[in-house]
DNA sequence: AATCTAGACAACCGCCGGCAG
DNA sequence: GCTGCCGGCGGTTGTCTAGAT
C-alpha cells in the first residue's frame, strides 16, 4: 500500500515561484510560524504543495540565508567535510551559516567537483586519481586489475577528457626519470590539443604502465600518509604514483599563488589520513568491542567520528557551528 | 542576429526515519 | 507493535541566462 501523496497534484501549482507567492508565504510564516507544512499553503492562500512551500522557505525565503557567492573558506570547508561525510549535504550545510543543503549540493555539483577533478583528485574519494589506479593495480592480480582499471577509467573518462581537452594543464615534472621520453606519464602530461584523438589510448596506456610497476613499498606510495610519508606528502599532490615527485600545480584555477586556500593543495596529508584512520579506528573498535558495540555503531553513524575528523582536518571543533556530540 | 551550448540555480520526486495515535 | 503522517534528505530534472559559434 503506497503512501498518500502529500497533496492533490491536480490542484497544485508547480514551477517557479512568483514574488506574490513569496510574499504570501513569508507573511504567513512571519505570523504563524512553520508548524504543519501541509496546512500552510491552504491557510496562506497558496495553490502549492506543502512540501513545495517548505522547500521555498528553507532554500530561498528564510531571512538568515546568504545568497552571495561561496567564499574560499566556505569552499574549503565543504571539500574537507565532504571528504569525511560524503554527500551528507545537510551535515555539511549545518557548518556553513546561511547556506542550505541545496546550495551546498548545487555548488558541489557545478563547481567543486570539477575543480577537484581538474586537480587530479577524485571528488568521491578525495584521493588522487593515480592513487585509485595504483590501488587497483597493487591489490588485484593483473587480469582482474586490467579489467577493473578499464572500468574505473570508464568512470573517470569524462572527467579526465574534460580536463585534457578543456582545461589548460600545468603539471611540472620535478624528476624526469627518463630523458628519452619513455616515461609515458610525462608524455601524457605534455599532452597537446592536436593529440586529442588518442587521449583515451594514452590514459589506458598509462594505466597499463602503472600496473606493470613493481609492488610499491610505503616509501614509494606518496599517498600513504602513515608515519614518515605523511609530512612529505602534505602540501603537494603526486599526480601519478609511477612518477613519484611529480608535483601537482592547481594552476588551471584562478587562485594560484594568491594565498587563498585553493592555492594550497587540497589533498593534504590529512586528507589521506582522515579516511585511512577512519577505517583503522573502526577496525580497532570492532576488534576490541565486537562489531556491534555502541562505539562502533556511533563511528559508523558518524557522530564521534565527526570530532575526530575535525582534529584530523585542522578544524577546531569549537569553531564548528553545529558540533555533533 | 540567430542558434547552440554549458553553467548555475531552483524546484521536484521519491525514499526514509521519527513520532504520535 | 503497528500504522499513517510529516518533515528531512539526497538525487535528479527543469529553467534561465550568458557566452560562444
Amino acid at each position: 500500500m503506497g503512501r498518500i501523496p502529500c497533496c492533490e497534484k491536480d490542484n497544485v501549482k508547480r514551477g517557479q515561484w512568483t514574488p506574490e507567492e513569496d510574499n504570501k508565504l513569508s507573511c504567513y510564516i512571519a505570523q504563524h510560524g512553520t508548524r504543519n507544512w501541509r496546512l500552510i499553503p491552504k491557510n496562506a492562500g497558496l495553490q502549492r504543495c506543502g512540501k513545495s512551500c517548505r522547500l521555498r522557505w528553507t532554500n530561498y525565503l528564510r531571512p538568515d540565508l546568504k545568497h552571495g557567492q561561496f567564499s574560499d573558506s566556505e569552499e574549503q570547508t565543504i571539500v574537507k567535510l565532504h571528504s569525511v561525510f560524503g554527500n551528507r549535504w545537510s551535515l555539511i550545510a549545518a557548518q556553513l551559516p546561511g547556506r542550505t543543503d541545496n546550495d551546498v549540493k548545487n555548488h558541489w555539483n557545478t563547481k567543486l567537483k570539477k575543480k577537484l577533478s581538474g586537480m587530479g583528485i577524485d571528488p568521491v574519494t578525495h584521493k588522487p586519481f593515480s592513487h585509485l589506479m595504483a590501488e587497483i593495480a597493487t591489490t588485484l592480480a593483473p587480469p582482474q586489475a586490467a579489467h577493473l582499471a578499464e572500468a574505473a577509467l570508464g568512470c573517470f573518462k569524462d572527467e579526465v577528457l574534460h580536463l585534457l581537452t578543456k582545461k589548460k594543464i600545468n603539471f611540472q615534472a620535478q624528476h624526469n626519470t627518463d630523458q628519452m621520453g619513455n616515461n609515458n606519464i610525462t608524455s601524457f602530461m605534455n599532452y597537446k590539443p592536436d593529440e586529442k584523438e588518442d587521449t583515451t589510448e594514452k590514459i589506458t596506456f598509462g594505466l597499463s604502465k602503472a600496473m606493470q610497476e613493481p609492488e610499491m613499498t610505503s616509501n614509494n606510495k606518496p599517498w600513504d600518509c602513515t608515519a614518515a610519508t605523511a609530512a612529505t606528502f602534505e602540501g603537494t599532490c603526486s599526480v601519478f604514483p609511477t612518477v613519484t615527485g611529480f608535483q601537482f600545480s592547481p594552476a588551471p584555477f584562478a587562485n594560484e599563488g594568491d594565498g587563498s586556500p585553493w592555492s594550497q593543495c587540497v589533498c593534504t596529508g590529512s586528507t589521506c589520513t582522515a579516511l585511512d584512520q577512519q577505517g583503522q579506528l573502526q577496525e580497532k573498535l570492532q576488534e576490541e568491542n565486537g562489531d556491534d558495540s555502541n562505539i562502533a555503531k556511533e563511528i559508523r553513524s558518524g557522530s564521534n567520528l565527526f570530532n575526530a575528523q575535525c582534529v584530523l582536518w585542522d578544524l577546531p571543533s569549537e569553531d564548528l557551528i553545529n558540533p555533533m556530540v
